[in-house]
DNA sequence: GTGGCTGCAAACACTTTGCATTTTT
DNA sequence: AAAAATGCAAAGTGTTTGCAGCCAC
């Protein structure tokens, strides 16, 4: 399968687990590693998909952790504070997805069955960096998103379409 | 002033006001133009700016018009279904702006101060475009955002740095 | 007159917080 | 032992909804 075909993309080598990353940044603010952010982190990295605290909780749960809800909400503001996951806010309810040992990439979202396909553009960081500078602004960060019909939903659609212009 | 030092853009001319645009959208799905919705229109399009549903009703309320919470979302989101707005979801709480009558444009966004700068950019498109292409999607829109420090605030935190770092 | 609208209050969904207890360093 | 994290429940946010009366068509 093509790159281009993909839904998500090959992952980056890292020479530290999302783990030791996170210990080292917990040390440095004085903070501790316990078992359930251990338990968090394991679980979260364990596959790369998109997801929000609700299905994490609910993830964990079947898996037969018990994280309390407020835990998981407070390790999930440290993660993006440590750098291992981003924030996605493509819709009202907050996602997440990896963000270390994971390439930058931005996303397609089909608007008919909501599914999300990352991609991966040289040219909008250059075209980013371009406009930042003629606004003065020192860019640390973009999200592109592009909403649309993916190829199978308009397959599915288009016959529907004719048949209702009779 | 040039138009890369600005805000907001140069607005698009229209035919119709927002008003009319929107009686057009309501009489199709055999809705009616009241006086709380030809109130909020009204309002909304007097000044061109982003906004969220709270400061509307704080706004309506300071201008002397009493519109209830619940009638302000329901005409927003119709408002949002017409055309005429569009939503922003910059930050977790939804913010709006003018679709009609503005032309498409992105956004840079100060983490610093939290100003949000609108720009126009044709490559954008072609960009979207060419992307969507690649993956078999046919693009309905899109949303390109640009997070960083604005030159005012890069100017008043750039003295401060230095004299942490003696 | 009918069907859609309004305002109110109550319900909702998601997230944060205060606090007593437990865990980590 | 000290400092920080946990779980619980309670409190916040921001938004939606059910319903009785009201209004535009």
């Amino acid at each position: 399968m093509a790159d281009a075909q993909r839904d998500q993309l090959a992952p980056v080598a890292v020479s530290d687990s999302p783990l030791v990353k996170f210990r080292e940044f917990l040390e440095i603010r004085g903070e501790k590693l316990t078992e359930p952010r251990r338990v968090l982190v394991r679980h979260i990295f364990n596959s790369h998909k998109h997801f929000d605290a609700d299905e994490l909780v609910r993830d964990l749960h079947d898996a037969g952790h018990q994280v309390s809800r407020s835990t998981v909400y407070r390790t999930l503001r440290l993660l993006v504070e440590a750098g291992l996951l981003r924030e996605l806010r493509l819709t009202n309810r907050n996602a997440f997805e990896h963000d270390y040992g994971y390439p930058a990439h931005d996303h397609l979202h089909c608007t008919a069955c909501n599914r999300v396909v990352e991609f991966r553009n040289e040219e909008i960081l250059r075209l980013r960096d371009a406009i930042s500078l003629e606004h003065g602004f020192r860019p640390t960060g973009h999200r592109f998103l592009i909403d649309g019909v993916c190829a199978a939903c308009s397959r599915a659609h288009t016959p529907r379409r004719r048949l209702d212009l009779i």
